[in-house]
RNA sequence: GCUUAUAUAGCGCAGCUGGUAGCGCAACUCAUUCGUAAUGAGUAGGUCGCCGGUUCGAGUCCGGCUAUGAGCUCCA
């Protein structure tokens, strides 16, 4: 049989020789034992391949793949030490994942010693170098032997698996599991892997189904590559906001306050007022925008026409009982109808629109107590929030607008590069979660792609992501452990204005229902808080620094120097302090710096004989002397550009 | 909401099989007045998350509650 490889090389086998055998060989000519490889763009397994034609074109085998192959292996020899050490376990699903694998099985939970009894096992197997067996079998053989083998989650699956399906096993020594493979051909082609984690995961993720083990792993083709990503495991917890935000007294919690209720400390609260009063001026003044202040509740009235009352009364926190009080308030979970009385105050015409009204608004959200989670995840928060009333002909210009805005506003916090966009649609199959019908949706979704597509965006399109009233311009970014957050969202809603008699005056002195797009500029604050904590692992741009510069004088005589110098930079508008503790210079540095700061003055003798400051910075290190004024001038321009200036490397923390 | 782990001084931690608590940093006081990543000495600080139970005796064992972390989407 011959078989032609990508790089045109052709093999030629003899008819004696195994399938397992000649696999083996060429998963080694092309540099990894594996028995994977993409075959019309599907992942298969060689052995498959070689059983039914001898002449298919093999195409090499894909890095990514060959790592999927590797880590679906492993999760096999976990399975079969979980088998060997504790016989009773049974067994449900082990695929590879992002970073790894895991394995859920059925037992009582794992302890860390148990993992390390596993991993030992695992070694002892990958030594053993059992050859992995590919077979066939028909149903019900395929089912006997499972039950032979007690193990009725595979049962479960073989009874689930389509009519037409092929049903393979694969056999590594005393071991055999149920499973499409690809698999490497022998256990010794494991070479460095570790167990991360165990918890609970439900069979079929279904909360009503058995309770499961779910023990995660990782493995990699050399040790460098596993010891690496664990390396880079540890250095991802640095940055976590919700440790770094509490270190660096951003934030904190209480008990007795409750879950998903953050306490913003002065200075995360500093630093949350500095995006606040820049998003408001920005739309105020550059943008068009009018500002509103409404209140944080009303009687559900109110929520009853919006439809919230209908579609998210559980996420909302009602104040009094429908059965016994006389008036039931709730808490609101959104601005809209408010705004929209802002918009009916008075009569508008079609020249009034768009009528953009921005809020810096609290919202309160009755999220499952599982759910919350630091900053990004919580119960009550403050959001950029804001309704244009737009005409049916501006729907474009106007979503092109807020997705401008959206675009800038993440360019000038450099987080640009680290979005992704979505478009976020309804769920066809759940029609009554929603308002409106097939045409109102598909009309909305239209209008949203369509600008994504002329500002040449690349983004994904999601069912059941939408609003139960309109579709949304979702722009998502992850969190240092990889899970996707939404950070901004501008959403279109053709449907709302007929509900709260919504209208304008068109030229012919006609009533029109206007549209309404429903967006954020920057989104919720709290989350962009730790969006910016992780992104810049607290060594924030100076113009968002709680505290910009730290004037550090050599002793308690330049005390009154350093206190000019404070007060002249507060004058400019300048967060600036003193560090006046009787410590050594050295002490005041090491300080400063783990604090983060940008600006570090230090001042003495010299300094104060010839008003001066000795600059030292994040960015460049010691920036030398210069006059008080010239470095006034110097930060006052780079807070006002919100400038972003380089760190360097050389002055990372030791 | 579910599973699981954790909860000891402001922070990071120790406290073995039950005998009422320690370390480091920080804080405070005193001395030092110093030139670019830690000056020294001393002092003070805890109803061991909360409530209950077992026990002669609970930080330690048991139960409940609260909070925090991880996981609950990835189909053999």
């Amino acid at each position: 049989m011959k078989i032609t490889l990508k790089d045109g090389s052709v093999k030629e086998y003899q008819s004696p020789m195994s399938v397992q055998e000649i696999a083996y060989d060429i998963s080694e000519g092309l540099g990894r034992a594996t028995c994977a490889g993409i075959v019309d763009g599907e992942t298969v397994d060689l052995r498959t391949v070689i059983e039914k034609d001898c002449n298919l074109s093999i195409a090499t085998v894909a890095d990514k793949e060959g790592l999927n192959t590797l880590r679906h292996t492993t999760s096999h020899i976990l399975a079969q030490a979980v088998k060997r050490i504790f016989p009773e376990a049974k067994l449900a699903i082990g695929p590879s994942i992002e970073n790894g694998f895991y394995y859920d099985i059925d037992r009582e939970p794992f302890s860390r010693e148990d993992l390390d009894k596993l991993e030992a096992e695992m070694k002892k197997i990958i030594k053993e170098a059992l050859k992995i067996e590919r077979f066939e079998l028909p149903r019900d053989e395929a089912v006997k032997l499972m039950e032979e083998m007690n193990e009725p989650y595979k049962v479960e699956l073989i009874h689930d698996l389509p009519e037409d399906a092929i049903i393979s096993f694969y056999k590594q020594g005393e071991f055999t599991d149920l499973c499409a493979g690809p698999h490497l051909v022998s256990t010794k082609g494991v070479k460095a892997f570790k167990l991360i984690s165990s918890s609970m995961a439900y069979w079929r993720g279904d909360s009503d189904k058995a309770k499961l083990q779910r023990i995660y792993g990782t493995a990699f083709n050399k040790k460098e590559e596993l010891e690496a990503y664990l390396a880079h495991l540890e250095d991802i917890k640095k940055r976590d906001h919700n440790k770094l935000g509490r270190e660096m007294e951003l934030f904190t919690t209480v008990d007795v306050i409750g879950q998903g209720l953050p306490l913003m400390l002065p200075k995360g609260t500093r630093m949350i007022n500095k995006l606040q009063r820049w998003i408001e001026d920005l739309e105020d003044n550059e943008w068009g925008y009018v500002r509103t202040k409404t209140p944080l509740l009303s009687k559900n009235d109110l929520f009853k026409i919006s439809g919230h009352w209908d579609h998210y009364k559980d996420g909302m926190f009602v104040l009094g009982d429908e059965e016994t009080d006389r008036e039931v308030f709730a808490l609101r979970p959104m601005t809209c109808p408010f705004q929209y009385y802002v918009y009916k105050n008075t009569q508008k015409s079609y020249r009034d629109l768009p009528y953009r009204m921005g809020e810096t608004s609290t919202l309160f959200r009755n999220e499952d107590s599982g759910e919350m989670h630091g900053l990004t995840r919580v119960r009550q928060f403050t959001i950029s929030e804001g309704h244009n009333v737009i005409r049916p002909d501006q729907v474009e210009s106007e979503l092109a607008n807020c997705l401008n805005l959206a675009i800038f506003v993440l360019e000038t916090l450099g987080l640009r590069e680290d979005v992704t966009f979505r478009l976020s649609k309804w769920d066809p199959d759940n029609k009554e979660k929603y308002l409106g019908d097939d045409a109102y949706w598909e009309n909305a979704q239209g209008a949203l792609r369509k600008i994504l597509l002329e500002k040449e965006l690349v983004f994904t399109e999601a069912d059941g992501e939408a609003a139960f009233y309109g579709p949304k311009i979702d722009i998502q970014a992850r969190n240092v452990y990889g899970k996707e957050d939404t950070m901004i969202t501008i959403q279109l809603d053709c449907a709302i204005a007929e509900r709260f008699d919504m209208y304008y005056i068109d030229q012919s002195g006609a009533k029109v229902r206007p549209y309404i797009i429903h967006r954020t500029s920057l989104g919720c604050y709290e989350r962009t808080l730790a969006w910016l904590i992780e992104k810049y692992a607290g060594k924030f741009p100076t113009w968002l620094c709680p505290e910009q510069v730290r004037v550090l004088p050599i002793s308690d005589k330049y005390a009154d120097y350093a206190e000019k110098v404070r007060a002249e930079l507060a004058r400019n508008g300048v967060d600036a302090n003193v560090d006046s503790r009787s410590e050594k210079i050295g002490f005041k540095i090491r300080d400063a710096r783990l604090n983060r700061l940008p600006y570090m003055l230090v001042v003495g003798e010299k300094e104060e004989a010839d008003g001066t400051v000795s600059v030292r910075s994040r960015f460049a290190g010691d920036e030398g002397s210069k006059s008080l004024a010239e470095f006034t001038e110097q930060i006052c321009r780079e807070i006002r550009t919100k400038e972003i200036r380089k760190e360097n490397p050389q002055e990372e923390g030791k």
